[in-house]
RNA sequence: GCCGAGGUGACGGAGUGGUCAAUCGUAACAGACUGUAAAUCUGUCGCCCGUUCGGGCUACAUAGGUUCGAAUCCUAUCCUCGGCA
């Protein structure tokens, strides 16, 4: 018997819509109490970053949903912090008979809650990045070579190339590891239902989703976000649709180009996304451009609850 | 019409006789990922063979020419942009 659902997938494909509809039919389902909807959304996490980032609030209405708007915009938030929240409203749902469905597109946030991060205990050093942050990506190998030579020789190509992970590696190795997580379920606990689309398709969505975004005051919302704009999270800053409106409310580029720019970044980030999913086997894939596909999702979900 | 500048791979833009299939950036494609993950990083990127290595073909507006050798020099043509008419 499955413990939760888990609906992944890259963005604009109708995540929040389908986790919606599973959860209004399990409200009337006899057999459970209903579901807990919780977001996995790295965004969306922020407060008053609402039309850019795509919370679904108007097909959400009243539902509840967990992981949104928990944080200001100047706060920083982290997979430690999603890790903790979800898991956190994971066992609260199973306690009251209810079915925790976690839906959203941060691979690496899902991840967490398969896998004993022991790392994740040690907090960021702010003082010893910005120090290491200067050095160059050779005198940090090296450096990193010299505390521990078992950990640069473990990194692959593209890791020992990214300065950011190799000073979390020293990061790391500074601290010591303190105490582990152990994971609340395993992946075969989880009924996972990944949505896609075709590529093209996909893209001349986002695009026409990015204009529509606009319509509804996206660059009043990024104006608003601006005021404040050296204390917000770099989190923030640099998601799609707020970096780019900011990049044009600081003069650098045109709103053509940030609108052009706005696209393609999201463009990119499905496609990443997708690479990230791809490797998880456990996920039963629905083609979105398939008329039935939701009916053959509430098959698999009634096969797997039996509701 | 005259004067000036220029036409390079999907785009921007280097290169100004040989080491050029052509630096670099963007886009695209594939991938990595253990406290920034919508982040950050890696690989590929004219076509065809062949394993790394290599080999062949077609290419720097078009057509000729000079030269052992041209994206680079010369001539003509077409086109673009700026200035003057």
């Amino acid at each position: 018997m499955k413990k939760a659902i888990f609906i992944v997938g890259p963005t604009a494909t109708g995540k929040t819509d389908l986790a919606l509809k599973i959860y209004n039919q399990i409200l009337v389902s006899p057999v459970k109490s209903g579901s807990v909807l919780i977001s996995a959304d790295a965004v969306q996490v922020f407060r008053s970053a609402d039309i850019i980032s795509g919370k679904d609030l108007d097909i959400l209405g009243d539902t509840p949903i967990e992981n949104i708007d928990v944080v200001d915009p100047t706060d920083s938030f982290s997979i430690k912090d999603f890790k903790k929240k979800t898991e956190l409203a994971i066992k609260e749902a199973q306690e009251t008979d209810r079915l925790p469905i976690v839906v959203g597109g941060t691979g690496y946030y899902f991840d967490a809650l398969f896998s004993s991060i022991d790392t994740l205990s040690i907090k960021p050093n702010k003082k010893l990045r910005k120090e290491l942050e200067e050095k160059s990506l050779e005198e940090l190998q090296k450096y990193l070579g010299g505390i521990d030579q078992a950990k640069l020789a473990s990194m692959n190509n593209s890791d020992v190339n990214n300065k950011r992970r190799i000073i979390r590696a020293i990061e790391v190795i500074k601290l010591g590891v303190k105490k582990s997580y152990s994971p609340i379920f395993a992946k075969e606990d989880v009924l996972f239902i990944g949505l896609k689309m075709d590529r093209n398709k996909l893209k001349d969505k986002i695009k026409k989703r990015v204009e529509d975004r606009i319509k509804n005051g996206a660059l009043d919302e990024a104006r608003r976000l601006f005021v404040d704009y050296d204390k917000l999270s770099p989190q923030l800053k640099s998601a799609n649709g707020y970096k780019q409106l900011f990049s044009y409310l600081s003069g650098k580029i045109n709103f053509e180009e940030a609108i052009d720019r706005w696209v393609i970044a999201d463009s990119q980030h499905a496609k990443k996304q997708m690479t990230w999913f791809r490797k998880n086997d456990q996920i039963n894939w629905f083609d979105v451009g398939d008329k039935d596909f939701e009916k053959d999702v509430f098959r698999l979900v009634k096969k797997s609850f039996t509701i």
